[in-house]
DNA sequence: ACCTGAACACCGTTCAAGT
DNA sequence: ACCTGAACACCGTTCAAGT
């Protein structure tokens, strides 16, 4: 866990493992069958996170964006988590009450089961994989607004024109307006399908 | 590329692509820097689907979900691309076509150029990390979804109520109706953003 | 039961040496 | 300029041998 966020995922492997829990790499698959298999137990421990509820008073958009934005939060401060988490292996405990919130949040707020299961992972989508697109980058950074203003105004006028002409509106878009946009949208979207489905229930 | 796609992206190494292209690994090193460099110039090279248009006729938000789609089905067919595919490297020609189209598309159905960013950025991430999400699983496979079912009803009945309760329901929810919920969603977002935006000018 | 040392078959990358 | 062979420092995994 240390490990993994003081140095990376690059430099997760079974040898810095051993070295930092004292023991010899192949004393580890005494208790792991494979490397996966830790990935696996390593990321949903990470991901305690998903049990902290928000704070009462919302209703359910205020406390499904206050969720999403608390995972993304968690995810960003610890990149190498981030970067370990795939599809595949969310069925950890903690991945599981994750699921269990959220589900129970889109079926209060008048969803039915198949669609708040739908609503909950594009939600869950749509935070990881915001946070993936932007794993390498620190939009903070200043240099790296000016690289991407130089790539965009750089690039043929005549083939990109939105890019060249808009090139400092673009460097300066912020991950976390990207983030705001998609969310509220996704928000509002969700809103507009429980009121239709009130109506076609009525 | 066809190593790409017809052993995975593991198989994707520096000796299998000397061998396939007939030659030994350190030629590669004359014509790319790194493996990253190899990697990035062979996903932009898959991402040509970009440029392909949708049919005239349809409005902003019709495109937009065709055009999602689209790029989903190819992602979908080709794993080993979507797996390569990180946010650092969408630099090509290729993907910037994508932007670009995308950023047409919204600013002419009446966003501002950083809403239109933002928005255009939204979608695809979700459409990215949609796939990303399901990149081991294959959801046509009963097996699949026996494996789901049991998972979910296994659970402990006091922790996880809503699991163990609509664990058939949520075991046959596909990553398409997922992916639809949820593109749904986000251009019913966007909708309302842009008629937002409309009211706040006059 | 748990750990060790040593090996195996792989990686990406480098570099002197060839043509 | 481009390619080769061989090496380097790493991987994950296995296995007989120890306690």
């Amino acid at each position: 866990m240390t490990l993994l966020d003081t140095r990376g995922a690059a430099a997760l492997t079974m040898r810095n493992i051993a070295d930092e829990l004292g023991c010899t790499q192949a004393s580890l698959y005494r208790h792991v069958r494979n490397r996966e298999e830790l990935v696996t137990l390593l990321v949903d421990r990470a991901l305690d996170v998903a049990s902290s509820a928000p704070p009462d008073g919302m209703d359910w958009a205020g406390k499904a964006a206050w969720s999403a934005r608390l995972f993304r939060a968690h995810l960003l401060r610890h990149p190498g988590v981030a970067s370990l988490l795939r599809g595949t292996e969310r069925l950890g405990p903690n991945s599981l009450a994750g699921v269990q919130y959220s589900l129970e949040l889109f079926i209060n707020a008048g969803l039915s089961p198949r669609l708040a299961s739908a609503a909950a992972s594009s939600l869950a989508t749509f935070v990881i994989g915001s946070v993936h697109l932007n794993l390498g980058l620190d939009m903070s950074d200043p240099e790296e607004s000016r690289h991407r203003r130089l790539l965009y105004r750089s690039r043929d006028a005549a083939t990109f024109p939105l890019l060249v002409q808009h090139a400092d509106t673009l460097a300066e878009v912020s991950s976390d307006d990207e983030f705001e946009v998609g969310l509220n949208a996704l928000l509002t979207g969700f809103r507009a399908l429980i009121q239709n489905s009130d109506i076609t229930r009525d």
